[in-house]
DNA sequence: TTCGTTGCAAATGTTTTGCACCTGA
DNA sequence: TCAGGTGCAAAACATTTGCAACGAA
């Protein structure tokens, strides 16, 4: 792996996502950055994007079908997706110590992260289906 | 939703996912179901493994990057999946429920289903890598 | 000066779709 | 008969890559 040298366009990508509460796409992201950068280009944020994954300063959440969408919160939480809308929302809940410590032991290798996510339809779908239902 | 019919493609995609242990993709499907229907087309692979999937008699895997993976399995269990080779094992572990409980009381909607995921170098990459490093 | 980074455009890989024909109910 | 299913090919997307120019160390 080669030495990383600064870039204002990955700062601006990371600084962007972690001033996010939602998580963008890369399509997102390289639409926002336009204002700040109008010659950026999507390469660059998909390059960049991967780069920081995989440095493990953001997160890149698969949800079904579609582009994958990018995380810049650290801390240890977990996705609830909406399968009618497709948001992803934020949770938080305990026990996952507990569930690593049984994962360690049933895998196969050795672990070094673990994503969980759920899957429903949130209020707001849930509520406008009733009216046109 | 449209009233479903027999079709002798759909019951040979759904019945090859059934006895696999791996965890094919829609390339997979398409070229091992070719020696049964060598005229059947990635298309018909693509549109029913879709179809399975929302009908919830698949289950659809997001991996990251690449082809999407299916698995027959219904029956609850996790995945640990490997981040130099890709592979997808199957572990199960205990306390689900629990989790799921915490889950409800958090989620912003109602929780249909969930998955969790758990990624790490799987023991076969991790041999191999001493040998070369 | 060096080598990582960028913008651009072309290429790649995956999945979806339009359409005419086929097939199960 | 008729609506759903299929094969085929083209289209639509999402993502990656080659390359010459640029910029940080």
């Amino acid at each position: 792996m080669p030495a990383l040298k600064y870039s204002r366009q990955r700062e601006a990508i990371r600084h962007f996502l972690m001033t996010r509460r939602d998580h963008p796409t890369a399509e997102t992201v390289y639409t926002c950055l336009r204002e700040e950068f109008p010659n950026i280009s999507l390469g660059t944020v998909y390059r960049n994007l991967t780069l920081l994954a995989d440095l493990g300063e953001i997160q890149r959440i698969s949800s079904d079908g579609g582009a994958e969408h990018f995380d810049g919160d650290l801390t240890p939480h977990q996705h609830f997706i909406c399968s009618r809308c497709h948001r992803i929302y934020d949770i938080r809940i305990g026990g996952i110590g507990l569930l690593l410590d049984g994962a360690k032991k049933a895998a196969p290798g050795r672990i070094e992260s673990c994503r969980l996510n759920f899957y429903g339809v949130c209020e707001q779908c849930a509520r406008s289906s009733k009216d046109s239902q």
